[in-house]
DNA sequence: GCCGTTTTCGGCCCGACTGTTTTCAGTCG
């Protein structure tokens, strides 16, 4: 079973534990581990049994956990899981995904009526019987069948891209309000998660400026979900939730801290905080109730002795030691990039357009995916200060082999992987790494999602043959990328990020691929793509 | 179920909003 299916196995119990009503700390080990286990970039098979680098070496991952885990890997079966349902209707987790209803209504429903199904739950709304539950009234009844009809296009993850699409015009338009002082996106918007499901937008300002009023008459606007004082919850036409919050500017700090999550990290900072005897919100720092810090997130990492961690790293993987210990890396930034990998079929013009953004960084370079060297040396004169090289990418087999290509300066191997195990494929790529024929192999990919493998084994092959891991920056093949970032640079190889753009305008994409190196607690020296255009020549010329 | 610069047992983050209430439970992030 792959890592992420043992994740979503683990959510399912802990659906059904809280639906049972076991204790909520229960619940969130379950859910913490779902969550350690999807973002693990090799398959759980290949970690060792014991010590280091282990699964009971994971946080929050005991002996227990680490057993469920091994017996979902090794037999795809949960025994907890097939006893769980035979008390609970697995078709009640369900119910959940409907906003108003968590696990105490759900458990309600299910004991005082009967209901299992969003079907039946329907039928009894609509017919009125669910106000006969103590807690249920009219608006609630109302509330959940709006759910009902709307579920469809709720609740599903957008792509980052897509995400800067929509709201940036938005917080434009907020911007422009009396009284703003500041005004940030925050969530998972801001640890640059390569999928958003809702957005947070931030505002510095007295409570009593109309801003919430804004949101909710803003063309994208389609529904008003929650209107408070310092909360307004709209759903944009598209689907999209925004949630705007407004605290007075003494708490912006502590409230971008929080608000930008993630809920893991929060909780590790606020029990810091417990020890320290601080109480950290979203309004800042406190002991007692004497208010001490909060106008900038940096108090907030400072009140429990850490410095300021950056967004990207907040997800309770290592990043509070490394603060804790001034070992946070130095992320790489888009500054630091000096070329990319783009495809061939540009003519002069594009290839022109592309190089002069990068000419204008210094020593450039950019790698022609689908030229020949001729075709190269043609297109220099267009591409300026800029260096080209001719690049191709070849067929992997499944026994390693490596396709032919024609003469260019740098070979990029991707397998074809639909039909092939992780052992298969790993087993592939180290014979492809070692051939000594290629210097980039891109990521497996395979229907929409990114095939496993066991990333160490292959990463520590590359860096002893000096061979690339290509990180594709396009959006739809960032799934997964950070994991994977995070276990090239442990491994001691480096990345290459592609933007394989068609366009000047998608060249814009390797930002995206940047945000999840940085993710993976990339720094400049773990990623290719900031080396000189001499570097880059030497290191192809090593081969 | 996990975990330990107060701990191997007794804790485990914190607040806003809503709808139902008669003082609060449930949900959400």
């Amino acid at each position: 079973m792959d890592n992420e299916t043992i994740g979503s196995t683990l959510d399912q119990v802990a659906d059904l534990l809280e639906i049972e009503g076991a204790s909520v700390f229960r619940v969130r080990a379950y859910r913490g581990a779902a969550r350690t286990v999807s973002a693990l970039a090799s398959p759980v098979s290949t970690l060792p049994e014991k010590g280091p680098g282990s699964l009971e070496e994971l946080p929050g991952i005991g002996k227990d956990l680490a057993g469920k885990i091994r017996e979902l890997a090794e037999t795809g079966e949960l025994a907890l899981l097939h006893e769980l349902k035979s008390r609970t209707p697995e078709s009640l987790i369900h119910l959940l995904e409907l906003p108003g209803l968590g696990p105490k209504r759900a458990k309600a429903i299910h004991e005082g009526l009967g209901i299992d199904t969003i079907e039946e739950l329907e039928k009894a709304a609509r017919e009125g019987r669910l106000r006969a539950l103590k807690g249920v009234g009219p608006k609630l009844e109302a509330q959940i069948l709006e759910g009902i009809a709307a579920r469809a296009a709720r609740g599903k993850r957008i792509s980052l891209a897509e995400a800067e699409a929509q709201v940036e015009p938005i917080v434009a338009r907020l911007r422009e309000t009396e009284g703003v002082s500041q005004i940030e996106v925050a969530g998972s918007y801001r640890r640059r998660r390569d999928n958003v499901g809702d957005v947070d937008i931030l505002v510095a300002a007295d409570a009593s400026i109309a801003i919430g009023k804004k949101l909710i008459s803003d063309p994208a606007t389609d529904k008003v979900l929650a209107d408070g004082d310092t909360k307004t919850s709209v759903l944009l036409k598209s689907g999209l939730q925004v949630d705007l919050r407004v605290v007075p500017v003494e708490s912006f700090g502590a409230a971008m801290h929080y608000f930008t999550g993630s809920k893991a990290h929060n909780i590790a900072i606020r029990t810091l905080g417990v020890r320290r005897k601080l109480k950290i919100s979203e309004w800042g720092v406190f002991q007692e109730d004497k208010r001490l810090s909060g106008e900038r997130e940096e108090d907030v990492f400072a009140s429990v002795g850490l410095a300021w961690v950056p967004p990207e790293l907040r997800e309770d993987r290592g990043e509070i030691d490394a603060a804790r210990e001034g070992k946070l890396p130095k992320l790489v930034e888009r500054a630091d990039l000096r070329g990319d990998f783009v495809e061939g079929n540009l003519d002069a013009d594009g290839i022109a357009a592309i190089a002069s953004a990068w000419g204008a960084k210094g020593a450039a370079w950019l790698v022609v995916l689908g030229a020949t060297r001729h075709d190269a040396l043609r297109a220099q004169k267009h591409a300026g200060k800029v260096t080209l090289f001719a690049g191709a990418v070849v067929p992997v087999g499944a026994d390693g082999s490596i396709g032919t290509s024609e003469d260019v300066d740098v070979v990029i191997g991707e397998i074809h992987a639909e039909n092939l195990d992780e052992k298969s494929i790993t087993q592939a790529l180290v014979t492809a790494a070692k051939s000594g024929r290629i210097h980039v192999l891109a990521r497996p990919w395979n229907g929409g999602k990114p095939k496993q493998f066991d990333v160490e084994a292959v990463a520590k092959v590359c860096r002893e043959h000096g061979v690339l891991l290509g990180l594709d920056a396009r959006p739809g093949f960032l799934a997964g990328a950070d994991g994977y970032a995070r276990a090239v640079k442990d491994t001691g190889a480096r990345i290459a990020i592609t933007s394989r753009a068609a366009s000047a305008d998608e060249a814009a994409h390797i930002r995206f691929g940047l945000d999840q190196a940085r993710r993976g607690w990339c720094e400049a020296k773990d990623v290719a793509n900031t080396l000189s255009a001499e570097e880059l020549e030497n290191l192809l010329a090593r081969r």
